[in-house]
DNA sequence: GCCAACGTTGGC
DNA sequence: GCCAACGTTGGC
């Protein structure tokens, strides 16, 4: 069982609009970088991901769900690229922002902090736990 | 709006 | 296969 962490800008698809699609998910197209895609290829049906909002907010707001592994994403026909798709599962009771995550001891390392233009990226199991502590679940 | 970090492209 | 030029991301 792997954890997630997804990005997207708020004003261009923000956790309200994933939520909005209900139990049928959406699609996460639109990734056209190498690292990101083989992080959804990695993803399994039932895995949890972050929604984090980059750009307005810096923070974390809900937790998602894998709804279908990667296949190829309708908004290219380029072989290249595909996706995952998820659906909104829990949202936080308050979103935990990049900079408590950066004072925080015991997320200096995560990805989110170390390498912030990788918009799809692996959570560690200690990671998840604190911040969803953090995010009141 | 600026700019640093990083990824991609393309000439050689 | 190297690397300079360029484009994009995302924090500030």
């Amino acid at each position: 069982m792997a954890f997630w962490l997804l990005k997207s800008e708020p004003d261009v698809f923000g956790w309200p609009h994933l939520v909005a699609k209900g139990e049928a998910g959406e699609e996460w197209s639109g990734v056209r970088n190498y690292q990101a895609r083989n992080n959804m290829r990695a993803m399994q049906v039932g895995e949890l991901a972050f929604f984090y909002h980059s750009n307005i907010g810096k923070e974390i707001v809900g937790v998602m769900e894998v709804i279908r592994t990667s296949a190829p994403d309708s908004t290219t026909d380029d072989p290249r690229w595909d996706c995952v798709m998820l659906r909104a599962k829990q949202a936080f009771k308050r979103g935990v922002g990049l900079d408590e995550i950066k004072a925080t001891p015991g997320l200096e390392g995560m990805v989110l902090v170390k390498n912030s233009r990788l918009s799809v990226q692996p959570v560690t199991a200690d990671e998840w736990a604190l911040i969803c502590r953090m995010g009141g679940l």
